[in-house]
DNA sequence: ATGTGC
Protein backbone atom coordinates (compact mmCIF):
# COMPACT_ATOMS: atom_id res chain seq x y z
CA UNK A 1 0.00 0.00 0.00
CA UNK A 2 1.32 3.34 -0.52
CA UNK A 3 2.51 5.89 2.19
CA UNK A 4 -0.19 8.56 1.03
CA UNK A 5 -3.17 6.34 0.32
CA UNK A 6 -5.29 6.98 3.55
CA UNK A 7 -5.00 10.62 2.79
CA UNK A 8 -6.19 9.78 -0.81
CA UNK A 9 -9.07 7.57 0.31
CA UNK A 10 -9.90 10.67 2.50
CA UNK A 11 -9.62 13.16 -0.45
CA UNK A 12 -12.24 11.35 -2.31
CA UNK A 13 -14.26 10.49 0.40
CA UNK A 14 -14.59 14.06 0.22
CA UNK A 15 -15.28 13.99 -3.36
CA UNK A 16 -18.24 11.62 -2.99
CA UNK A 17 -15.96 7.86 -3.93
CA UNK A 18 -16.03 5.14 -1.83
CA UNK A 19 -12.72 3.21 -2.24
CA UNK A 20 -11.63 -0.35 -1.19
CA UNK A 21 -8.33 -2.01 -1.39
CA UNK A 22 -7.79 -5.62 -0.92
CA UNK A 23 -3.74 -5.52 -1.43
CA UNK A 24 -3.42 -6.03 -4.64
CA UNK A 25 -7.07 -4.81 -6.27
CA UNK A 26 -8.82 -1.07 -5.16
CA UNK A 27 -12.35 -0.99 -6.13
CA UNK A 28 -14.20 2.69 -6.21
CA UNK A 29 -17.94 3.34 -6.70
CA UNK A 30 -19.61 6.39 -6.12
CA UNK A 31 -21.18 7.04 -3.05
CA UNK A 32 -24.73 6.02 -2.46
CA UNK A 33 -25.01 4.36 -5.49
CA UNK A 34 -24.80 0.94 -4.19
CA UNK A 35 -27.04 -0.48 -7.80
CA UNK A 36 -23.90 0.37 -10.01
CA UNK A 37 -21.38 -2.21 -10.62
CA UNK A 38 -17.99 -2.24 -9.06
CA UNK A 39 -15.15 -0.42 -10.88
CA UNK A 40 -11.58 -2.27 -9.99
CA UNK A 41 -8.51 -1.62 -11.03
CA UNK A 42 -5.30 -3.28 -10.68
CA UNK A 43 -2.62 -1.23 -9.24
CA UNK A 44 1.06 -2.10 -8.18
CA UNK A 45 1.67 -0.60 -4.48
CA UNK A 46 4.85 1.55 -5.55
CA UNK A 47 2.64 3.23 -8.44
CA UNK A 48 1.22 6.76 -7.89
CA UNK A 49 -2.29 6.69 -8.16
CA UNK A 50 -4.49 9.75 -9.36
CA UNK A 51 -8.38 10.53 -7.54
CA UNK A 52 -9.04 12.19 -11.06
CA UNK A 53 -8.65 9.16 -12.83
CA UNK A 54 -10.63 6.50 -9.82
CA UNK A 55 -13.58 9.78 -9.79
CA UNK A 56 -13.53 8.87 -13.71
CA UNK A 57 -13.98 5.41 -13.64
CA UNK A 58 -16.60 5.28 -10.65
CA UNK A 59 -18.62 7.41 -13.02
CA UNK A 60 -18.00 5.19 -16.12
CA UNK A 61 -19.75 2.35 -13.91
CA UNK A 62 -22.80 4.82 -12.75
CA UNK A 63 -23.61 4.98 -16.65
CA UNK A 64 -27.62 4.76 -16.99
CA UNK A 65 -29.15 5.40 -19.82
CA UNK A 66 -33.12 5.88 -19.47
CA UNK A 67 -33.84 3.73 -22.68
CA UNK A 68 -32.51 0.76 -21.34
CA UNK A 69 -29.16 -1.65 -21.36
CA UNK A 70 -26.85 -1.52 -18.81
CA UNK A 71 -22.87 -1.12 -17.10
CA UNK A 72 -22.04 -4.82 -16.20
CA UNK A 73 -18.26 -4.09 -15.21
CA UNK A 74 -15.59 -1.51 -15.58
CA UNK A 75 -12.31 -2.58 -14.94
CA UNK A 76 -8.92 -0.39 -15.10
CA UNK A 77 -5.56 -1.69 -16.05
CA UNK A 78 -2.70 -0.56 -13.69
CA UNK A 79 -1.31 2.41 -16.21
CA UNK A 80 -4.58 4.02 -16.10
CA UNK A 81 -4.92 7.85 -15.83
CA UNK A 82 -7.16 10.98 -16.28
CA UNK A 83 -8.48 11.34 -19.79
CA UNK A 84 -9.33 14.65 -20.69
CA UNK A 85 -12.83 13.70 -22.40
CA UNK A 86 -13.95 12.14 -19.04
CA UNK A 87 -13.02 8.97 -19.59
CA UNK A 88 -9.77 7.55 -17.74
CA UNK A 89 -7.41 5.63 -20.23
CA UNK A 90 -6.59 2.32 -19.10
CA UNK A 91 -10.42 1.84 -19.28
CA UNK A 92 -12.29 -1.43 -20.01
CA UNK A 93 -16.43 -0.73 -19.99
CA UNK A 94 -18.39 -4.24 -20.33
CA UNK A 95 -21.81 -3.37 -21.39
CA UNK A 96 -25.25 -4.89 -22.69
CA UNK A 97 -27.82 -3.38 -24.94
CA UNK A 98 -25.73 0.05 -25.06
CA UNK A 99 -22.63 0.95 -25.96
CA UNK A 100 -20.66 4.61 -25.38
CA UNK A 101 -18.61 5.86 -28.01
CA UNK A 102 -16.67 7.90 -25.56
CA UNK A 103 -15.13 5.23 -23.82
CA UNK A 104 -13.68 4.78 -27.10
CA UNK A 105 -13.48 8.43 -27.98
CA UNK A 106 -11.67 9.67 -31.19
CA UNK A 107 -8.13 7.88 -31.00
CA UNK A 108 -10.48 5.15 -32.85
CA UNK A 109 -8.50 1.70 -33.10
CA UNK A 110 -5.18 2.97 -31.45
CA UNK A 111 -2.90 0.45 -31.45
CA UNK A 112 0.13 -1.49 -31.74
CA UNK A 113 1.81 -3.76 -34.79
CA UNK A 114 5.03 -5.77 -34.43
CA UNK A 115 7.32 -7.21 -37.13
CA UNK A 116 10.66 -9.44 -37.01
CA UNK A 117 13.47 -8.74 -38.96
CA UNK A 118 16.05 -11.34 -40.71
CA UNK A 119 18.83 -9.23 -40.47
CA UNK A 120 21.55 -8.43 -37.40
CA UNK A 121 21.31 -5.48 -35.42
CA UNK A 122 24.75 -4.80 -36.32
CA UNK A 123 24.09 -4.64 -40.21
CA UNK A 124 21.18 -2.42 -39.71
CA UNK A 125 23.22 -0.37 -38.01
CA UNK A 126 26.10 0.20 -39.78
CA UNK A 127 23.82 1.84 -42.43
CA UNK A 128 21.24 3.70 -39.39
CA UNK A 129 22.43 7.30 -41.25
CA UNK A 130 20.95 6.23 -44.80
CA UNK A 131 18.45 4.50 -43.02
CA UNK A 132 16.91 7.35 -40.86
CA UNK A 133 17.09 9.76 -43.94
CA UNK A 134 15.17 7.55 -46.18
CA UNK A 135 12.46 7.25 -43.13
CA UNK A 136 12.58 10.75 -42.58
CA UNK A 137 11.40 11.18 -46.53
CA UNK A 138 8.56 9.07 -45.67
CA UNK A 139 7.41 9.49 -42.69
CA UNK A 140 8.04 13.29 -42.32
CA UNK A 141 8.92 14.88 -46.03
CA UNK A 142 5.53 13.12 -48.06
CA UNK A 143 7.53 11.44 -50.37
CA UNK A 144 5.81 7.89 -49.43
CA UNK A 145 3.41 7.84 -52.53
CA UNK A 146 0.13 5.81 -50.84
CA UNK A 147 -2.39 6.14 -53.52
CA UNK A 148 -5.30 3.71 -54.38
CA UNK A 149 -8.41 3.33 -56.31
CA UNK A 150 -11.69 4.36 -54.64
CA UNK A 151 -12.62 0.51 -55.34
CA UNK A 152 -9.84 -0.01 -52.97
CA UNK A 153 -10.67 2.49 -50.47
CA UNK A 154 -14.28 1.78 -50.00
CA UNK A 155 -13.26 -1.79 -49.65
CA UNK A 156 -11.17 -1.50 -47.29
CA UNK A 157 -13.89 1.24 -45.18
CA UNK A 158 -16.30 -1.81 -45.57
CA UNK A 159 -14.00 -4.81 -45.20
CA UNK A 160 -11.19 -4.21 -43.77
CA UNK A 161 -7.46 -4.97 -45.23
CA UNK A 162 -9.22 -8.49 -46.61
CA UNK A 163 -11.30 -5.99 -49.15
CA UNK A 164 -8.78 -3.43 -49.84
CA UNK A 165 -6.48 -6.03 -50.86
CA UNK A 166 -8.42 -8.27 -52.95
CA UNK A 167 -9.33 -4.64 -54.93
CA UNK A 168 -5.67 -3.72 -54.50
CA UNK A 169 -4.52 -7.41 -56.42
CA UNK A 170 -6.42 -5.61 -59.40
CA UNK A 171 -5.05 -1.87 -59.36
CA UNK A 172 -1.63 -1.69 -56.94
CA UNK A 173 -1.14 1.94 -56.87
CA UNK A 174 1.31 3.96 -55.05
CA UNK A 175 3.66 1.75 -52.32
CA UNK A 176 1.28 -0.80 -52.98
CA UNK A 177 2.03 -1.44 -56.37
CA UNK A 178 6.00 -2.15 -54.96
CA UNK A 179 4.74 -4.25 -52.13
CA UNK A 180 4.19 -8.04 -52.14
CA UNK A 181 0.77 -8.63 -51.92
CA UNK A 182 0.21 -12.20 -51.61
CA UNK A 183 2.86 -11.98 -48.18
CA UNK A 184 0.75 -8.87 -46.96
CA UNK A 185 -2.55 -11.42 -48.07
CA UNK A 186 -0.84 -14.46 -45.75
CA UNK A 187 -0.28 -12.05 -43.22
CA UNK A 188 -3.73 -10.58 -42.58
CA UNK A 189 -4.46 -13.50 -40.59
CA UNK A 190 -1.60 -12.14 -38.19
CA UNK A 191 -4.39 -9.12 -37.59
CA UNK A 192 -6.57 -8.86 -34.57
CA UNK A 193 -9.79 -10.34 -36.40
CA UNK A 194 -7.91 -10.06 -39.74
CA UNK A 195 -8.21 -7.01 -40.12
CA UNK A 196 -12.00 -7.32 -41.23
CA UNK A 197 -14.26 -5.55 -39.50
CA UNK A 198 -17.70 -4.92 -41.14
CA UNK A 199 -17.71 -0.85 -41.69
CA UNK A 200 -19.78 2.02 -43.29
CA UNK A 201 -18.05 3.74 -46.35
CA UNK A 202 -20.62 6.63 -45.77
CA UNK A 203 -18.96 7.22 -42.48
CA UNK A 204 -15.85 8.65 -44.32
CA UNK A 205 -15.67 12.35 -44.27
CA UNK A 206 -17.59 13.89 -47.65
CA UNK A 207 -15.84 13.60 -50.83
CA UNK A 208 -12.98 11.10 -49.34
CA UNK A 209 -14.42 8.45 -52.35
CA UNK A 210 -15.42 10.77 -54.69
CA UNK A 211 -12.35 10.89 -57.14
CA UNK A 212 -11.07 7.48 -59.38
CA UNK A 213 -8.23 7.66 -56.93
CA UNK A 214 -7.79 8.39 -53.12
CA UNK A 215 -4.76 10.18 -51.97
CA UNK A 216 -4.90 10.48 -49.06
CA UNK A 217 -1.88 11.91 -47.04
CA UNK A 218 -2.58 11.15 -43.42
CA UNK A 219 -2.25 7.34 -44.37
CA UNK A 220 1.27 5.76 -43.15
CA UNK A 221 1.88 9.15 -41.29
CA UNK A 222 2.60 8.27 -37.44
CA UNK A 223 0.33 10.90 -36.04
CA UNK A 224 1.09 13.04 -32.63
CA UNK A 225 1.09 11.92 -28.89
CA UNK A 226 3.08 8.46 -27.63
CA UNK A 227 2.92 7.65 -31.13
CA UNK A 228 5.81 6.48 -32.72
CA UNK A 229 7.67 3.68 -35.10
CA UNK A 230 10.63 2.26 -33.40
CA UNK A 231 13.29 -0.34 -34.43
CA UNK A 232 14.53 -2.67 -31.91
CA UNK A 233 16.12 -5.59 -30.68
CA UNK A 234 14.68 -8.75 -29.09
CA UNK A 235 16.91 -8.38 -25.84
CA UNK A 236 15.38 -11.71 -24.38
CA UNK A 237 12.87 -14.77 -24.03
CA UNK A 238 10.60 -15.40 -21.67
CA UNK A 239 8.63 -18.26 -23.48
CA UNK A 240 10.20 -20.30 -25.53
CA UNK A 241 8.24 -22.44 -27.10
CA UNK A 242 5.77 -20.06 -27.75
CA UNK A 243 8.38 -17.78 -29.22
CA UNK A 244 9.66 -20.23 -31.49
CA UNK A 245 6.10 -21.13 -32.74
CA UNK A 246 5.39 -16.66 -33.57
CA UNK A 247 8.78 -16.39 -34.97
CA UNK A 248 10.52 -14.59 -32.50
CA UNK A 249 14.30 -15.14 -31.39
CA UNK A 250 17.15 -13.19 -29.55
CA UNK A 251 19.08 -10.89 -30.84
CA UNK A 252 16.62 -10.19 -34.01
CA UNK A 253 15.90 -6.64 -35.14
CA UNK A 254 12.73 -6.21 -34.65
CA UNK A 255 10.25 -2.80 -35.39
CA UNK A 256 7.34 -1.95 -33.42
CA UNK A 257 4.36 0.81 -34.41
CA UNK A 258 2.25 2.40 -32.37
CA UNK A 259 -0.65 4.60 -34.51
CA UNK A 260 -4.30 4.66 -34.98
CA UNK A 261 -6.52 5.89 -37.52
CA UNK A 262 -5.77 9.90 -37.64
CA UNK A 263 -8.07 11.87 -39.08
CA UNK A 264 -10.52 9.14 -39.86
CA UNK A 265 -11.01 8.49 -36.38
CA UNK A 266 -11.28 12.04 -35.65
CA UNK A 267 -14.21 12.30 -37.77
CA UNK A 268 -15.72 9.46 -37.05
CA UNK A 269 -15.52 9.91 -33.37
CA UNK A 270 -16.35 13.64 -33.33
CA UNK A 271 -19.80 12.96 -35.19
CA UNK A 272 -20.57 10.23 -32.69
CA UNK A 273 -20.13 13.06 -29.87
CA UNK A 274 -22.75 14.82 -31.66
CA UNK A 275 -25.28 12.21 -32.24
CA UNK A 276 -24.72 10.43 -29.07
CA UNK A 277 -25.92 14.42 -27.68
CA UNK A 278 -28.73 14.88 -29.74
CA UNK A 279 -29.93 11.27 -29.26
CA UNK A 280 -30.32 11.78 -25.26
CA UNK A 281 -33.81 11.46 -24.49
CA UNK A 282 -35.71 14.76 -23.94
CA UNK A 283 -36.49 15.67 -20.82
CA UNK A 284 -33.72 13.62 -19.21
CA UNK A 285 -30.74 15.52 -17.46
CA UNK A 286 -27.16 14.81 -19.10
CA UNK A 287 -25.30 12.69 -16.46
CA UNK A 288 -22.64 15.17 -14.74
CA UNK A 289 -19.65 13.20 -16.32
CA UNK A 290 -20.86 13.94 -19.89
CA UNK A 291 -20.48 10.54 -20.43
CA UNK A 292 -23.46 9.55 -23.05
CA UNK A 293 -24.52 6.20 -23.46
CA UNK A 294 -26.65 4.81 -26.93
CA UNK A 295 -29.88 2.37 -26.31
CA UNK A 296 -31.59 2.70 -29.26
CA UNK A 297 -30.97 -0.76 -31.33
CA UNK A 298 -30.60 0.91 -34.52
CA UNK A 299 -28.04 3.37 -33.12
CA UNK A 300 -26.07 1.38 -31.45
CA UNK A 301 -25.45 -0.86 -34.79
CA UNK A 302 -25.20 2.29 -36.63
CA UNK A 303 -22.32 3.32 -34.25
CA UNK A 304 -20.90 0.13 -33.97
CA UNK A 305 -20.62 0.10 -38.46
CA UNK A 306 -18.84 3.25 -38.01
CA UNK A 307 -16.27 2.96 -35.23
CA UNK A 308 -15.54 -0.13 -37.04
CA UNK A 309 -14.95 2.22 -40.27
CA UNK A 310 -11.98 3.86 -39.37
CA UNK A 311 -11.04 0.86 -37.25
CA UNK A 312 -10.26 -0.53 -40.60
CA UNK A 313 -8.54 2.85 -41.73
CA UNK A 314 -6.08 2.67 -39.03
CA UNK A 315 -5.43 -1.13 -40.00
CA UNK A 316 -4.16 0.05 -43.19
CA UNK A 317 -2.63 2.76 -41.88
CA UNK A 318 -0.27 0.93 -40.01
CA UNK A 319 0.19 -1.51 -42.34
CA UNK A 320 1.56 1.07 -44.98
CA UNK A 321 3.66 2.27 -42.06
CA UNK A 322 5.25 -1.06 -41.59
CA UNK A 323 5.40 -1.89 -45.46
CA UNK A 324 7.33 1.65 -46.04
CA UNK A 325 10.01 0.42 -43.56
CA UNK A 326 10.23 -3.49 -44.69
CA UNK A 327 10.23 -1.65 -48.45
CA UNK A 328 13.18 0.59 -47.07
CA UNK A 329 14.93 -1.94 -45.31
CA UNK A 330 15.06 -4.48 -48.62
CA UNK A 331 16.51 -1.43 -50.73
CA UNK A 332 19.29 -0.90 -48.26
CA UNK A 333 19.81 -4.69 -47.68
CA UNK A 334 18.92 -6.67 -50.13
CA UNK A 335 15.99 -9.40 -49.71
CA UNK A 336 15.03 -9.00 -46.21
CA UNK A 337 12.41 -11.19 -44.89
CA UNK A 338 10.32 -9.21 -41.98
CA UNK A 339 7.51 -11.19 -41.46
CA UNK A 340 4.26 -9.72 -39.52
CA UNK A 341 4.18 -10.95 -35.76
CA UNK A 342 0.85 -9.42 -34.70
CA UNK A 343 -1.55 -6.22 -35.34
CA UNK A 344 -4.09 -5.50 -32.63
CA UNK A 345 -5.99 -2.54 -31.70
CA UNK A 346 -6.43 -0.97 -27.64
CA UNK A 347 -9.01 1.33 -28.42
CA UNK A 348 -12.12 -0.72 -29.86
CA UNK A 349 -15.42 -1.76 -29.20
CA UNK A 350 -15.70 -5.51 -29.85
CA UNK A 351 -18.45 -8.09 -29.17
CA UNK A 352 -17.48 -9.91 -25.52
CA UNK A 353 -20.34 -12.36 -23.66
CA UNK A 354 -23.00 -11.39 -25.00
CA UNK A 355 -22.31 -7.50 -25.03
CA UNK A 356 -19.83 -5.24 -25.78
CA UNK A 357 -16.28 -4.36 -24.29
CA UNK A 358 -15.46 -0.82 -25.30
CA UNK A 359 -11.46 -0.68 -24.37
CA UNK A 360 -9.95 2.96 -24.36
CA UNK A 361 -5.91 2.23 -23.84
CA UNK A 362 -6.13 -1.38 -23.25
CA UNK A 363 -5.20 -4.42 -25.23
CA UNK A 364 -7.21 -7.31 -25.45
CA UNK A 365 -5.58 -10.39 -23.44
CA UNK A 366 -7.87 -13.36 -24.93
CA UNK A 367 -6.32 -16.71 -24.25
CA UNK A 368 -2.89 -17.77 -26.08
CA UNK A 369 -3.59 -14.35 -27.97
CA UNK A 370 -0.52 -12.10 -28.71
CA UNK A 371 -0.56 -8.80 -26.42
CA UNK A 372 1.97 -5.88 -27.96
CA UNK A 373 2.60 -3.88 -24.49
CA UNK A 374 4.87 -0.51 -25.85
CA UNK A 375 7.42 1.12 -23.64
CA UNK A 376 7.38 4.35 -23.34
CA UNK A 377 10.50 5.98 -25.16
CA UNK A 378 13.73 4.77 -24.32
CA UNK A 379 11.65 1.87 -22.78
CA UNK A 380 11.53 -1.95 -22.84
CA UNK A 381 8.48 -3.14 -25.23
CA UNK A 382 6.90 -6.47 -24.25
CA UNK A 383 5.31 -8.95 -26.57
CA UNK A 384 2.81 -11.14 -23.96
CA UNK A 385 0.25 -13.60 -24.41
CA UNK A 386 -2.92 -13.58 -22.96
CA UNK A 387 -4.24 -16.14 -20.66
CA UNK A 388 -8.13 -14.33 -21.03
CA UNK A 389 -8.55 -13.58 -17.23
CA UNK A 390 -12.04 -12.84 -17.09
CA UNK A 391 -12.45 -10.93 -13.94
CA UNK A 392 -9.30 -8.53 -15.80
CA UNK A 393 -11.91 -8.66 -18.56
CA UNK A 394 -9.67 -10.10 -20.97
CA UNK A 395 -7.18 -6.78 -21.07
CA UNK A 396 -3.97 -5.43 -20.38
CA UNK A 397 -2.09 -2.07 -19.99
CA UNK A 398 -1.25 -0.66 -22.91
CA UNK A 399 1.91 0.79 -22.11
CA UNK A 400 3.31 2.50 -18.93
CA UNK A 401 0.72 5.54 -18.47
CA UNK A 402 1.72 8.93 -18.53
CA UNK A 403 2.84 10.18 -15.02
CA UNK A 404 3.43 13.96 -15.98
CA UNK A 405 1.17 16.06 -17.98
CA UNK A 406 2.83 17.10 -21.67
CA UNK A 407 2.39 20.94 -19.64
CA UNK A 408 4.45 19.98 -16.89
CA UNK A 409 7.14 18.58 -19.14
CA UNK A 410 6.91 21.35 -21.15
CA UNK A 411 7.62 24.34 -18.93
CA UNK A 412 10.65 24.71 -16.42
CA UNK A 413 11.78 22.95 -13.24
CA UNK A 414 12.44 19.87 -11.84
CA UNK A 415 10.33 17.60 -14.71
CA UNK A 416 12.16 19.69 -17.32
CA UNK A 417 15.62 19.10 -15.92
CA UNK A 418 14.53 15.34 -15.34
CA UNK A 419 13.09 14.88 -18.84
CA UNK A 420 16.65 16.80 -20.13
CA UNK A 421 19.12 14.13 -18.27
CA UNK A 422 16.91 11.43 -18.96
CA UNK A 423 17.21 11.49 -22.94
CA UNK A 424 20.66 9.99 -22.44
CA UNK A 425 21.07 7.25 -25.18
CA UNK A 426 17.65 7.91 -26.34
CA UNK A 427 18.28 7.97 -30.28
CA UNK A 428 14.86 9.96 -31.22
CA UNK A 429 14.20 11.30 -34.64
CA UNK A 430 11.80 14.23 -34.57
CA UNK A 431 11.59 17.28 -36.39
CA UNK A 432 9.56 18.59 -33.25
CA UNK A 433 12.25 19.48 -30.70
CA UNK A 434 9.27 19.67 -27.99
CA UNK A 435 8.44 16.13 -28.71
CA UNK A 436 11.37 14.84 -27.01
CA UNK A 437 10.56 16.91 -23.43
CA UNK A 438 7.06 16.40 -23.67
CA UNK A 439 7.40 12.11 -24.63
CA UNK A 440 10.87 12.05 -22.30
CA UNK A 441 10.97 8.58 -19.95
CA UNK A 442 10.28 10.96 -17.21
CA UNK A 443 7.13 11.84 -18.20
CA UNK A 444 6.16 8.34 -17.74
CA UNK A 445 5.43 5.69 -14.95
CA UNK A 446 8.01 2.70 -15.09
CA UNK A 447 7.09 0.11 -17.12
CA UNK A 448 8.40 -2.94 -14.88
CA UNK A 449 5.68 -2.53 -12.14
CA UNK A 450 2.87 -2.10 -14.35
CA UNK A 451 3.70 -5.27 -16.44
CA UNK A 452 5.24 -7.71 -13.62
CA UNK A 453 1.57 -6.65 -11.59
CA UNK A 454 0.11 -8.12 -14.81
CA UNK A 455 1.41 -11.24 -15.06
CA UNK A 456 1.40 -11.65 -11.29
CA UNK A 457 -2.33 -10.98 -11.97
CA UNK A 458 -2.32 -13.77 -14.38
CA UNK A 459 -4.04 -11.66 -17.03
CA UNK A 460 -0.44 -12.42 -19.37
CA UNK A 461 2.88 -14.39 -19.66
CA UNK A 462 6.21 -12.83 -21.38
CA UNK A 463 6.83 -13.73 -24.32
CA UNK A 464 9.98 -11.57 -25.23
CA UNK A 465 11.20 -8.30 -24.36
CA UNK A 466 12.37 -5.59 -26.85
CA UNK A 467 15.01 -2.96 -26.24
CA UNK A 468 15.03 0.28 -28.64
CA UNK A 469 17.68 1.03 -30.94
CA UNK A 470 16.07 3.97 -32.77
CA UNK A 471 12.95 5.74 -32.40
CA UNK A 472 10.48 7.89 -34.71
CA UNK A 473 8.21 10.77 -33.48
CA UNK A 474 6.36 13.40 -35.38
C1' DA B 1 -5.77 11.48 -29.77
C1' DT B 2 -6.76 15.40 -33.82
C1' DG B 3 -3.90 18.87 -41.05
C1' DT B 4 -5.41 20.34 -32.87
C1' DG B 5 -7.05 26.03 -31.17
C1' DC B 6 -6.85 31.40 -28.96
Amino acid sequence: MQPNLNRLLRALAREGLEVAYDGRLYTVRLQGDANAPPAEVLLPPDLPVEGKAFRQLAQLAALKHPGGGAVLRVRATPDFHPGDSGVAIGSVLHTQGMVVPGAVGTDINCGMRLHVADLSVETFLSRRDDFVERMKGHYFFGTRDVAMSSRAAEALLRDGIPGWLLETMEQPLGCAARADLSQLDRESTRIHLGGALEGTPAWAPVGYLKSGVVRDAGLATIGGGNHFVEVQRVESIGDRTRAWEWGVREGQLAFMIHSGSRDMGRHVGGAWKDRARAAWPTGKPFPDSGILPLSEPTLVAEYLRAEATAANYAFLNRLLLAELLRHTLRELFGDVEAPLIYDVPHNITLPWEGGWLARKGACPADADQPVIIPGSMGAPSYLMVGCGETRALASASHGAGRARSRFSMARGGADRRDAVLGLTGVDCITLREERRIEEAPAAYKPIGPVVASQVEAGIVREVARLSPLLTFKA
